[in-house]
DNA sequence: GTAATACATTACTGTATGGTAATACTTTTG
DNA sequence: CAAAAGTATTACCATACAGTAATGTATTAC
């Protein structure tokens, strides 16, 4: 039974589950995208399934969603992702950094994958 | 129910408990602890339950323990913490930059709190 | 208008899991 | 040796929550 709830412990709440990161990878990587877009990359869960974990998420903030015509469009609210999780990030802060230097020389030398690449909002500057 | 379950999945279930996130904190601020040191920081909850929370630790990798006399010392394995979210935090790189920034200037000018400072492993180098 | 599409909401279910209490195990102390 | 200290393990309970199915609500198509 939880007590304390910042908004730190809201979040990876919500990022313990594998579907709601996989949905946050899906709008990171293709932009704003409707419900059954999102929907009909989990052909294994029901439409309504979905639809509660898109409500986790935007009651988290992490994504927004506006109505066009009857589709609701879901986009990553990744400001509110980043400024939850970075003061945790930052107290391991010291940790992350060789670990992704190694990433970085993996992938420099291996093709180019795994690597979210979102269509606006590409202010790249590169931790390190 | 899940289904896949790699080890950055793991990882993330185990950061979803409150309770063990402060373990690992407490571990990289201080040093290797005793379960009975570990436990007197939570008096909300009796001692096997930090035993169990520690053994959930334990098979995450993220910390292991040594017996010493009759005390088991847990230490935090950062390289495994590090090893398992790096992917995911490289994902988001660039969103981080930003807010860990903003986080930077925060402690600059406010006092030099909210940050982990571990006894050894001081390689410093700083994100960014 | 009616039907169909696209989601949201509600009610329900099963399982995972955090918590306690009790017991067992190992090591030190007397 | 027996007792105590320090943890681990087990059994058990309660709750949270992911999932489904069914129903409700807008919006577009016919």
């Amino acid at each position: 039974m939880q007590v304390m709830s910042n908004s730190s412990d809201a979040l990876f709440r919500i990022l313990a589950d594998p579907t709601r990161r996989i949905i946050l990878d899906l709008l990171a990587e293709r932009g704003p995208l409707s419900v059954g877009q999102l929907a009909s990359e989990f052909p294994e869960l029901v439409a309504s399934g979905i639809s509660k974990h898109l409500m986790s998420l935007r009651a988290g903030g992490v994504v927004s969603a506006t109505r066009r015509g009857r589709l609701q469009i879901y986009r990553l609210e990744p400001d509110a992702l980043a400024a939850g999780l970075a003061p945790w990030i930052a107290k391991y802060e010291q940790y992350w950094s060789a670990a992704l230097e190694r990433l970085r020389d993996l992938a420099q030398e291996g093709h180019g994958k795994d690597k979210v690449t979102p269509k606006k909002n590409v202010r790249r500057k590169s931790l390190k």
